[in-house]
DNA sequence: AACTGATGCAACCGCCTGCTG
DNA sequence: ACAGCAGGCGGTTGCATCAGT
C-alpha cells in the first residue's frame, strides 16, 4: 500500500514511515506546536525532508483525524462542495472535520473512476464523451470558479453542469493553455539535514535529541 | 491455488503564494 | 521592486491488497 522505504542520493529517507519515525515526529510536533518544518528533521533527528514531515503530520499523525470509510452525509458534502469549489481539496477538507485534503482527493478520484466505469457499461458511444467530461471536471473546476491563466489572472470560462453533481461540460480545455513554467529551484525541500546530525541510515534516536532547546522522547 | 487486473491510499513532486528582509 | 525562504496545494505515482477468473 505504501512505497518501500529508501534513501535518495542525498541520504534523505523516502517512502513509508516507520512507527519509530511517527513517534519522533508526533512527539516533536506536540511539544513544539507549530514547528518550522524545514528545520524539524534536523532538530527531531529524522532523516526526512521537511516537506515529507509536514505531509505525514497533516495527513496521518494529526490528532482528531477520522479514518475509514465515508458516511453518506460526507459523500454528499464532498459532491456538493466539489460542485461549488472544484478541485480545491483543502477548501473542501475545511468543511469536513477530521478529513484531509489528500484523503478527499483520493476519494474523489476513486469515485470518478467508479462513475467512469458505470458510464462505460451503460452506454457505449456516449460513454467516452461523458467520461471525458467527467474527467475534465476533476482537473478543472465548476462554473463558479475562476480559471487562472498563464498570466495568473482570473479568467472566466464558460461551462455548464447538469443536475448531476458530476456531469460537467466545458467549451474548451483550458488546461492546455495553462502553459509551462520553468522549473523553480525547490531543492531546499529535499536538502538533507545531516551535516551535524550524521545519521546511521537504519538508526533513529528514540531516547534523546539535542536541539536548540532540549527535546526528549520517552 | 495461482494468476491477473482493479482499487485504495500513503507519499512524492512540482509549482504557487505569502512573508520577510 | 526584488529575491529568497517556508508553507501549502493539487496532480501523480507506487505498491499492497482485494476481487474476479
Amino acid at each position: 500500500m505504501v512505497r518501500a522505504p529508501y534513501f535518495d542520493a542525498n541520504g534523505v529517507k523516502k517512502g513509508a514511515w516507520s512507527e519509530e519515525e511517527d513517534k519522533i515526529l508526533s512527539a516533536y510536533v506536540e511539544r513544539c506546536g507549530n514547528p518550522n518544518w524545514r528545520q524539524l528533521p534536523k532538530y527531531a533527528g529524522l532523516a526526512r525532508c521537511g516537506k515529507s514531515c509536514r505531509l505525514r503530520w497533516m495527513n496521518y499523525l494529526r490528532p482528531n483525524l477520522k479514518r475509514g470509510s465515508y458516511t453518506q452525509k460526507e459523500e454528499q458534502t464532498i459532491m456538493d462542495l466539489h460542485k461549488k469549489y472544484g478541485n480545491k481539496w483543502s477548501l473542501i477538507a475545511e468543511k469536513l472535520p477530521g478529513r484531509t485534503d489528500n484523503e478527499i482527493k483520493n476519494y474523489w478520484h476513486s469515485h470518478v473512476k467508479k462513475l467512469l466505469k458505470r458510464n462505460e457499461t451503460t452506454s457505449s458511444d456516449a460513454a467516452s464523451a461523458d467520461s471525458h467530461h467527467i474527467l475534465e471536471s476533476t482537473i478543472s473546476m465548476s462554473s463558479e470558479m475562476p480559471c487562472y491563466t498563464e498570466n495568473n489572472s482570473p479568467a472566466s470560462f464558460s461551462s455548464v453542469h447538469t443536475e448531476s453533481n458530476v456531469s460537467f461540460t466545458r467549451e474548451e480545455d483550458d488546461i492546455a493553455s495553462w502553459g509551462t513554467l520553468d522549473g523553480l529551484n525547490s531543492s531546499f525541500w529535499t536538502e538533507p539535514f545531516i551535516t551535524e546530525n550524521a545519521f546511521n541510515q537504519n538508526y533513529f534516536p528514540n531516547s534523546c535529541y539535542e536541539a536548540e532547546d532540549t527535546f526528549v522522547i520517552w
